[in-house]
DNA sequence: CTGAAAGCGCTTACAG
DNA sequence: CTGAAAGCGCTTACAG
């Protein structure tokens, strides 16, 4: 049925070694064979079948891409698309495809990435995530499979190549940028600290308070597990503590959204009653009311240097553990503002 | 190296078929055998080779979704990964994976598509869009591989199984509800006229105002071809006409927020001084000032859909021609308002 | 209910 | 520079 090698080394009068070797374009073979070899494929319409090659030659020619589990996928959105372009413009530069998980459930993730690695369907994989206590990580890790974050991971940092923001430095220098506009009090509304990313934002929030001697006020963080549950309750207890804050450093952009909204409920004005700054710069930032200062984290290079750094995994088993903060810019727009001397308190 | 079903079958002293058997839990082999082969499988911790038994098989277990290239890609945004999810929902349970690709070029795309089909990695593909004069639709009608799209097709529709929403009607009833709410000039920014949802979509409006009686004016349509070169002159030019439209609908919720920031700019506000209402619902047009009266389009539907198609087409090569148009929502929020008496005119 | 054998369509030492 | 042969790890008629 399907035209295989053979019929080629027929038609072309040389051995299927031969025109094997024509496929991968073989320097030991001579341009004048490769000519007529090639001249046969062209006439039988032949193409290599893909996953003959690949049992043949013990490969996959294919990276598998694992998600977050939905719930929070809802949360990723705008990262989704970003940094797949950026896995798919290194991935096809080698010749590689990509393979894409989104389990359901943590358990279906797991399971999932098992049978990639036991049933080679893959011949690396890179975590969208990092979380705590991860059975996923813990599983490639134990086996010794290639494999790159996105993401610092939480355990073992020098034996896994990933990459990632630097979130502690940037969270540590957003308060810097508040204080430098005479904010003194400055709420954080947090991830869920599940995920490295938010302990890391949290972490260098806390630090900065710490060296800038901002007191550290319990009630001035909230975590916010994810999108659906927070609530205007927490906006409306942060707001009426006794000392309210007058600046406040949101997890998401779109978290920054949610208390705008809440908020303008409650009839308190960003950036005049209070300034918001955020983290991610979803692409439409920049149009909502007020457009949102907000640190753009290179989604598309977080995906790029992952899938570059686990194609050298794949190519050489012995390629050094690597890592690498990918440089971010802090986007000013309209939601932040100097506070005047009318200071409360 | 590998455990391999040889291994299995010798220390289970039985033949490969009947592993190969177990594997497949054929209901040829006795319950007692299976136990048994399952037992030693544990115990040699085997997996089936993916790509041996597919090869063997002839089948691939994997469906290859294919994205419009990338300038449309950032449009897209909140589209792809509610897509990407209902399809994933559909491949898990028919147990299959899925192969991504995002093309950089028209071309790329094209030739990656081809090279699914050639070199059998994917039993089947859904193609993500639908445009006119699209090669790459043309090539997978020509070599009757099974296909289904996300997006009526522009020829053959009745050849072709697809899913779309109903976007004439919906667009027919957007004009509607403005009207209803005393509006006459209604402006429309529409998309992309490569693609066929903003086709739909504008035949819609114009077929409405046909029936409604209301006059159809050339400089009340603007084709916003992508989000970065839909500039404020545009807006500008459009509300300084001399009759300036009092309602507008925008192909997109993205869309939509810009040309806000830029009636602002203008000092036109939504909805006091013109209405506003736009198509696809996104996470965040709840969140935006003001929240969007929108159109949601059921996204992760569309890709449950359109993967249930296309497991029936590969199923069976005979399967009927299918189509159907997933049902939406207008989701009424705050850009619309009822026009008072002092109308303009 | 189970097995022997051929085959899926390639690659790659090995030999010359 | 090219070929013959073994092998990658399975599945599936066919036979019993």
């Amino acid at each position: 049925m399907a035209v295989t090698i053979i019929d080629v080394a027929r038609e072309a009068n040389v051995s299927p070694s031969t025109v094997s070797r024509v496929i991968s374009d073989s320097p030991r073979i001579s341009e004048r064979t490769k000519r007529k070899v090639r001249q046969v494929m062209d006439r039988l319409n032949y193409h290599p079948n893909f996953q003959a090659r690949n049992l043949a030659a013990k490969s996959t020619k294919t990276i598998g891409v694992i998600m977050s589990h939905s719930t929070s996928l809802a949360f990723q959105n705008p990262f989704f698309p970003e940094v797949i372009r950026g896995i798919c413009t290194s991935a096809h530069s080698n010749k590689y495809g990509m393979y894409l998980s989104t389990g359901g459930t943590e358990e279906e993730i797991y399971q999932e990435v098992v049978s990639m690695v036991q049933s080679k369907k893959v011949d690396g994989i890179i975590l969208l995530y990092s979380k705590m206590n991860d059975r996923t990580l813990a599983f490639l890790k134990e086996a010794d499979f290639p494999f790159t974050m996105v993401g610092r991971p939480y355990q073992y940092e020098d034996e896994i190549t990933y990459i990632d923001n630097d979130n502690r430095k940037i969270a540590y220098e957003l308060v810097n940028y508040l204080v430098n506009l005479g904010h003194k009090q400055i709420a954080f509304i947090g991830g869920n600290l599940e995920y490295i990313v938010s302990l890391d934002r949290l972490e260098g929030f806390k630090s900065a308070l710490k060296d800038m001697r901002l007191q550290y006020i319990e009630e001035y963080i909230i975590h916010h597990h994810n999108q659906v549950t927070n609530d205007i309750d927490s906006i409306r207890k942060l707001m009426n503590l006794e000392v309210p804050p007058t600046a406040l450093i949101a997890h998401d952009d779109s978290v920054a959204y949610e208390i705008i909204r809440h908020l303008e409920a409650l009839s308190i004005r960003v950036p005049d009653d209070i300034s918001i700054i955020s983290f991610n710069n979803h692409a439409l930032s920049a149009f909502v009311k007020p457009p949102l200062t907000t640190v753009d984290i290179s989604i598309f290079q977080l995906g790029l240097e992952a899938a570059n750094y686990l194609f050298e995994k794949i190519c050489n088993t012995q390629a050094p553990i690597k890592n690498r903060f990918i440089p971010t810019t802090l986007i000013e727009r309209q939601s932040t503002k100097a506070l005047r001397n009318e200071t409360i308190k």
